[in-house]
DNA sequence: CGCTGCATTGAAATATCTCAATCAATGTGG
DNA sequence: CCACATTGATTGAGATATTTCAATGCAGCG
């Protein structure tokens, strides 16, 4: 077909296991359109009412909220191949912002069409169920990475946990990280002042443990201290021993006539 | 029938409307059997692969994780009508941990009975997904109570967020509320020491706002303050307007025959 | 060349932590 | 009923982490 393949890298780093080939063509044909934002542009507002998810083909979209004078915190970050705002299919309400961080490619779909899908199929109904379930798993260690760790243990975790998805879409070559966060952002999504986030990068550069190269560029030197500074255990990114959707690919067998 | 309803709270502090008869004897037929745990009793640890999830009957049960050096991050607090881990039913393993506050009551709800639910009725699928999507919601708050608020306004949106979701259930009077956490426990929560929760408990007194009373009883006196100190907007629980799942009801209802 | 946006640095102010002690309530054994 | 242990709340004082404010540097860009 000629239709171009948008679902290349769709939940690619969400679930262990490849979605079957009829599941693929069903999530192409439910993108309505594709929509390009433009750096910095915000895709929805907290208290919007939404009728499309949007599906990262390229670049990143940050979620966050605001405070009273405006300031943000990022609670998300999403990396090609996510959902956006998935749970906006359930919630049709957002209750946080979105917003692209550089030039981004977006694939609108419309929640009619995913209405369709999750009657369709259920294995792709849970697989979607899961993906939200794994941005869940990602606040919490968000809210762990808050509460218990120090500015350099914020920003180590955080990027430990950047490293580990990009991994997954296969966008990790051990070295350079393709993150374009400026400090401000790790300051968003730190709960630090951007000065406090400068000043911490500068003693993980002394430490070896990593620099930030601009370009949107982030090479890694040190792996296991930084892991170790984030107190970081992948382990709810929920990557190894392919537990995600076994079960329901049990379930799925047994049930398959 | 002589079964105790135990779903009388079902959801209630998690779904607008309430389930069809039919789904609440379904619910009730689903419940394995129910368990009593002690005070601070752990119920699963982090890493555990689990085969049934806890709907919670009566007390509160806290969700943790662990730091290197065994300090506890609060990241949820579930209440009567909550299910403390119906994520663990798609994602078949916990990423965090979960105990009693004080004695609990329980029911168990096995996977597959959940899975036989689910097929059942796509109304209540979605009902058990959207409530895993407010816990989702929560914790994005709780990242941004830890990310830019200090430790006053961060005791003060969590005992927003407890008010709100204690008015759901019917357990709050305009005043007191039945909440036993130790001022440890608000510490864990809030990403402060203990001390430091000692002494913004004493400032919000000072002030007017509440006081503990101990007995498991915290004296609201004003809320409007305390949802100032807090930057608290409740819609993130999506209480109002009846938002939830409307749109599932508008698509059941164009589904019957 | 003079903006503009971001990164960087310094110095003082503030929030929070740490450590250590005391207090109050409760329960237990004799 | 008392002596004692335990648990959680409370307070003080000094140490540390982080913020704030203000200035400077630096690169891209019209």
């Amino acid at each position: 077909m000629g239709i171009p393949l948008h679902t290349k890298l769709f939940l690619k780093g969400r679930l262990r296991h490849e979605l079957a080939a009829q599941e693929k063509t069903w999530l192409e044909e439910a993108i309505g359109r594709t929509i390009r934002l433009e750096s910095r542009e915000i895709l929805v507002e907290r208290g919007e009412r939404v009728e499309h998810s949007y599906y990262i083909i390229e670049g990143t979209v940050l979620r966050h909220l605001d405070d009273r004078n405006g300031e943000r915190q990022l609670v998300g970050v999403n990396i090609p191949g996510d959902f956006v705002d998935l749970h906006g299919f359930p919630m049709k309400r957002l209750d946080h912002s979105t917003a692209a961080l550089g030039p981004a490619h977006l694939a609108e779909v419309p929640h009619s069409a995913i209405a369709d899908l999750v009657e369709r199929s259920g294995h792709l109904a849970r697989a979607m169920w899961f993906s939200t379930l794994l941005d869940a798993a990602m606040h919490r260690e968000w809210i762990f990475r808050l509460g218990r760790l120090n500015a350099e243990g914020r920003i180590a975790h955080l990027i430990c946990e950047l490293i580990e998805r990009y991994k997954f879409i296969g966008m990790y070559d051990g070295r350079n990280l393709p993150v374009s966060l400026l400090q401000r952002d790790y300051a968003e999504a730190c709960g630090i002042t951007p000065v406090h986030a400068n000043r911490s990068f500068r003693i993980l550069k002394e430490r070896g443990v990593l620099e930030l190269r601009g370009e949107g560029r982030i090479e890694i030197h040190d792996k296991a201290e930084l892991q170790r500074l984030g107190e970081f255990r992948g382990d709810y990114l929920y990557g190894e021993g392919k537990l995600a959707l076994e079960s329901f690919e049990d379930r799925d067998e047994q049930a398959s006539r």
